[in-house]
This record gives C-alpha cells, sequence and structure tokens, in this order.
DNA sequence: TATTTTTGTGCAATCGATTGTTCAACTTTT
DNA sequence: AAAAGTTGAACAATCGATTGCACAAAAATA
C-alpha cells in the first residue's frame, strides 16, 4: 500500500521536469529561480514530505551541527543537570546534541570514541568515565580537528578547554562549616584519587584541617567510598573505632547517605553526635531525615558553559585557538545533617 | 604545527601512487588485492589514524547502524534502565545509540522528530511526553521506511511496535495488596489520564476495589498528581478530611514518597495509620523511613526487547512486517510503608 | 608457442545534496 | 533592429566511500 520511500531532490525534480539543482535553489530561495518554479518545488516538497537527507547535506558542507556528549551516566543527578545546560545552549545555537553514556568503562569510552570519530559530530563534549587511567584516546579529536572540551572530570595533560567546578574550595566550605559547628574529628570518604575532582576534595579536607590547626589523621581517611553500599560498610566499621569521628565529610552523597543512615539504625543521633556532609546535592539530599548538607556544583550552568565554549571554537575554526578554562564556583547547602551547635 | 585533517581514502591512495578504489578494497580485505598491496595500505591508514567518514559511508550504504532514543528525561530512574537494555543489545548488534531528551515537552518533541527525521537514525525508539495529546508527527517515519518502536507511554493509535507494561496488572496488584493488609478506604494519586500508562493504573485501582465490595469514592481520586510537591499539597488536603483514607495508592513514587513525608510530619504513624504504595520502584524508595512498596516495571527488560524489535524489524526490511505488542508483568516490590497488618 | 585463466588495478557510476559555470531565451537600451 | 543586459534553468563537479566493469599483465593450460 503505502510508498515506504525517503524522497529525494531528484524526485521532486522528476516529478516536474526540471534538475536537481534547480529544486535545491528553489528549496533555498535562490533569487535566480522564477516565482513560478519556486512555488511549484516547494508544493511538490511539501507534498512528499520532502526532508533533506542529513547526511549528503553534511557530507557537502562539512558540519552536520551536532555536538556530541559522552558522561558516565545519564541518571546522575549532576551529569543530567549538566545536558541539561549544554541542550539549552546547543538548541539555541540550532545544533543538535546527541549524548552517550560510558558507564564508567573505559573499553566503552575508547569505542565509543572511535564510533564519534566517524564524523558523527562536530564537537564533543566529555566528562571521563572512573575507571580511565588513561584518556589518550581522546586525542584523535584533536588531530582530526573535531573541537573537544572537558568538564568535571577532566583529562588534565590535553590542552583543551575546561569546565570544573573548584572541588577544592567546595571542600574546604564543607569541612570549615563542619568545624564552625564544634566538630574536631572529621573522618573523610575520598574517591578515587586518580580522578580530579576527587582529588581536589580530598586536598580541600586535609589543607582545612591543617589550616584550623586540627590533626590530619590518616586513619579516618577511607578511599575509594562512593557508594551507598560502600559508605554502609566504612559506617559500620567506623562505628567499632575506639574514639569515634563527630563528623563526616564525604566526597559523594551516595556514600554520605548510607553511612547517615547506617549510623541513625546503630542509634546514633545525627547531628548530634555524628555530624554529615556530602558532595553533589543530589534532588533526595533534601527529603532524608534529617536533610543532608551537601556541594551544589551549579550543573546547569557547567552544562551551559561547556557548550558555549565548544560552539565558539567550532564556529571560529581558526588553528589559533587558546583552550580555556572556566572555574565555577560551588555552593555549600546547609541542612540539618551538620547542624551539631544548634537544631536551627 | 599540527596538520588538523581528516584523512580520506584518497589521501591514502594518493601516498601509494594508486586509487580510492584500491585503498577500499585492501581494507576490506578483498581478495584480488595483492598481500603487498594491502599491506602497504593498512600501514598507511593506521599512520594516519585513518577512520571511516561515517556519512559518505552511511550515505553509501543507506545505513548508519544508529538507533534513535527519545524519551521524556533521561535522570528518570526508569528511562534511565530502559536506556541501559537499550544500549545492550543495540551494541551487541553493532549498533550505536543516540539519545535525545524531549523534556515532556511537544514542541520538543516535535522539533527533535524532525531533525532525526534528516537520515540521523535508521530506526527510533520512543517513549512520548506528557504534554503530547496528538502524535501524529511520528507518522512520518513510517512513510519514510524508518521503524519506529514505542514504549511505556505509546501512542495507541498507531500501528507499530510497542512494549510496554502491564499498568493495569501493577495497579491490581498493589491495590490488592492494600486490601490484603486491612486497608478499607483507599485513596488514589493519579497522573494525566490522556497518557495511557496512567489511565491503566486508574482503572486497575477501581476495578479492584469494585471486585473487593469496596465502593469508589470519587473524592479520593486525586487526579494530576505526580510531583512531591503536589503529592504533598494532596495530602495537606486530606489531612483535613473528615474520615480519613487509610491508605494512599499513588502512580507515582515521587507523589506517593511527598505526601509520606507530609503525613509524617503531620503526626500520622506509616503505615499503621496510613499505608503508601508507589509505582515505578524509584532506587531512593528502598531507603526512605519507612521504605516504600512499589511497582517495578522492568526497566531494562523493557528496554532489551525494544531494541530486540526494532533491530529486527530494521533488518527484516520487507514491507510485510507486522508490528507486535509486547507486554511485560510488572512486580510489586512491598517493603515496610504498607504493611499495615504485620510490621514483618 | 598460442590460448585460456587468473590476478591485480584503474575507471566510472552512485548515494543525495550544493554550487560554479554555461547558455539559451527574454528584456532593455540605444 | 542590433547590441547589451537580465533571467531562468540545465550541466557538471564535488563531498568520501563503495562496487560493477574493463583491461592489462602474469600464470596456467593446451
Amino acid at each position: 500500500m503505502s510508498e515506504k520511500k525517503r524522497y529525494t531532490i531528484q524526485d521532486i525534480a522528476r516529478r516536474l521536469n526540471t534538475t536537481a539543482s534547480t529544486v535545491s535553489r528553489a528549496l533555498q530561495d535562490h533569487p535566480r529561480i522564477s516565482e513560478k518554479m519556486r512555488k511549484a518545488v516547494k508544493e511538490v516538497a511539501l507534498e512528499l514530505d520532502y526532508q533533506p537527507d542529513f547526511r549528503a547535506l553534511s557530507l557537502k558542507t562539512g558540519s552536520g551541527r551536532t555536538i556530541g556528549v559522552m558522561v558516565p551516566q545519564v541518571d546522575r543527578h549532576f551529569f543530567s543537570t549538566v545536558l541539561r545546560g549544554i541542550d539549552e545552549v546547543a538548541t539555541q545555537a540550532d545544533y543538535s546534541v546527541l549524548i552517550c553514556q560510558s558507564y564508567e568503562s573505559y573499553e566503552k569510552e575508547v569505542s565509543l570514541s572511535r564510533s564519534l570519530l566517524y564524523g558523527k559530530v562536530d564537537g564533543l563534549i566529555v566528562s571521563v568515565a572512573s575507571s580511565t587511567l588513561d584518556a589518550t584516546h581522546f586525542e584523535s579529536f584533536g588531530r582530526k580537528g573535531i573541537p573537544l572540551v572537558f568538564f568535571d572530570r577532566v583529562w588534565e595533560p590535553m590542552k583543551v578547554s575546561k569546565v570544573v567546578i573548584d572541588d577544592y574550595l567546595g571542600a574546604v566550605k564543607s569541612v570549615q562549616h563542619l568545624i564552625d559547628n564544634g566538630c574536631r574529628e572529621i573522618a573523610h570518604f575520598a574517591g578515587p584519587q586518580h580522578i580530579n575532582v576527587y582529588f581536589n576534595r580530598t586536598r580541600g579536607y586535609i589543607d582545612t584541617l591543617k589550616k584550623n590547626g586540627l590533626g590530619v589523621n590518616e586513619e579516618l581517611i577511607f578511599r575509594g567510598v562512593i557508594t551507598r553500599e560502600t559508605g554502609c560498610e566504612t559506617m559500620q566499621s567506623i562505628l567499632k573505632l575506639d574514639n569515634r569521628p563527630d563528623a563526616i565529610f564525604s566526597s559523594g552523597d551516595y556514600s554520605a547517605l548510607g553511612a547517615m543512615l547506617c549510623a541513625k539504625e546503630a542509634g546514633v543521633r545525627v547531628p548530634e553526635e555524628m555530624a554529615f556532609s556530602g558532595f553533589a546535592n543530589e534532588p533526595f539530599d533534601a527529603i532524608f531525615d534529617p536533610p543532608l548538607t551537601s556541594v551544589d556544583q551549579h550543573g546547569i550552568e557547567m552544562g551551559r558553559q561547556a557548550a558555549a565554549l565548544l560552539i565558539e571554537q567550532m564556529e571560529n575554526k581558526r588553528a589559533d585557538f587558546v583552550p580555556r578554562t572556566i572555574v565555577i564556583n560551588p555552593d555549600l547547602v546547609i541542612r540539618k545533617s551538620s547542624l551539631k551547635r544548634n537544631g536551627s
């Protein structure tokens, strides 16, 4: 019954006894096309529901107006807000956004890069997977003239534009807040240290302790604790310690949460006996009991900046483009879980 | 300094004083190419980090081996699990997945469809936006011979393959469970009724009440309650009622949660005085106090089935393909929030 | 040695669009 | 009415890759 066909510019030409070039020009309102022909072409185009073929078009023009985004997982609130920011700016500039997920896997990341390199995207925005220790696979993009922008989890050695938050500052704000609230023995859940963001959070923690004249107790730094499960397990060991810490500064909300729930379960009063502070400001932070203090990373803004940076570079194709790094200030969102001093 | 160029098959040919066709064949291990030439070509290709141009390739071959997925939002747990299922099957079959978000907006959905129609994808998997009342814009895909599969939120009138869960059954299981636990006045938070999934959940609720000889009280059906905010507000009004319901069956977890937290805040004992049951089995359901009973939709499985269905249709390009609908059985995940009878 | 077969490459068309060039048919100018 | 200018549309090349066909040179067969 139905024709099931994608009509091309040639089909239109055939029906009107003319050529593809004339049709192409008519559709573009070229001045040298007669009014009559223009109308006829547009009419047939409409009738056939003609859409130009993206592949042919981008092959000819050299750009498909498509931005690729590669993130570890889209269902993490932070990444999804960044996506929103990117989408916003990209749409405005008439670019499509192609999202893909590495699922934190190095292999997947490499194979995705390869497939994107085929010419599916004209520019790429990336936050690297946690299992990626070496991100040289991204260097091909530079070699092929495909602009690249890193955000959040960046591959420092590469000379490309980056958008990051000041993780160090976020940690400082967080730990200082805990100290100001009377905490003196602050434990820390650290993420994988080869990832810049986690490394910087840990640095901020250590420096802030020192700055306040508090000693750094290596035994209170728990490494690789980022999931709810590990948070919970770590709390179990903490509860067995002779002198329990009076606060936890976690590099992530999931582990902070896991630990907090475990502690409550074990009868620890939060925040009176133990205060908690996380990182990422996940939406569920606000609805826990008690609500979790956390660091907001302004994802939408990061996304906007990353997209703007990328588009700028794509449009100004000069070889002398100088990569920039944009640093965004994080905000500490104070909630009950850390208010040891006063319950306000 | 750096060349900043994408090398083509022609560049390789030029270096070896041969032609593009020979290079193309050499790279494909065509039998009629000499061992020597083959080696030489591959060597240069490697040296130049040659990657075939996706656009040229898919223009010629007619397929870019790309599946498009359009969902309302990627940061909803259900959708992100479906994505995982799709990704799994697609990757295995050597397809790339292109994700895009409608953000529940009809306009965005229409404009995305248009851009995908350009030939960016060879097949499409869709869950429609809540603001979409008329999804005829998807019919172009059929007309152009681009296979389409709906999942979860489907546009019933279209004759295409669909993957859904039995929302009716999910609601039945949920409400029956509440009744079995001694609830007699069960209120219902209903979603937008023009969306099939919400409509069916409400039907399941009504039918189950009737089946158990319980009357349906229209005043206990609250429409359009899907966010945490509206859930909370609705609970406020419920608490003012003369005869409060003893349970809430919500069509969504967010509103169930909002309501549950509000009720607890107001001093209602959960589940003793009021039981709660949601829909979607969001990951946070398990970590609330009390944990929320909910209906699991088997997202990964839905994604797998949808992708398999789509790929089958794409590869078997016969015009006589008959659309299928796959119905997946939901499971009720029982947690403390609904266990009124016994605290087990 | 003459003829057939095999082997290795090049030529040219094609996918669907864009765009510079050519060229006939009208208009306008003188 | 002849020269010059304008208009409308066709021709052909191009983007990067694939692939049927032609055709030498080399190898195998007679």
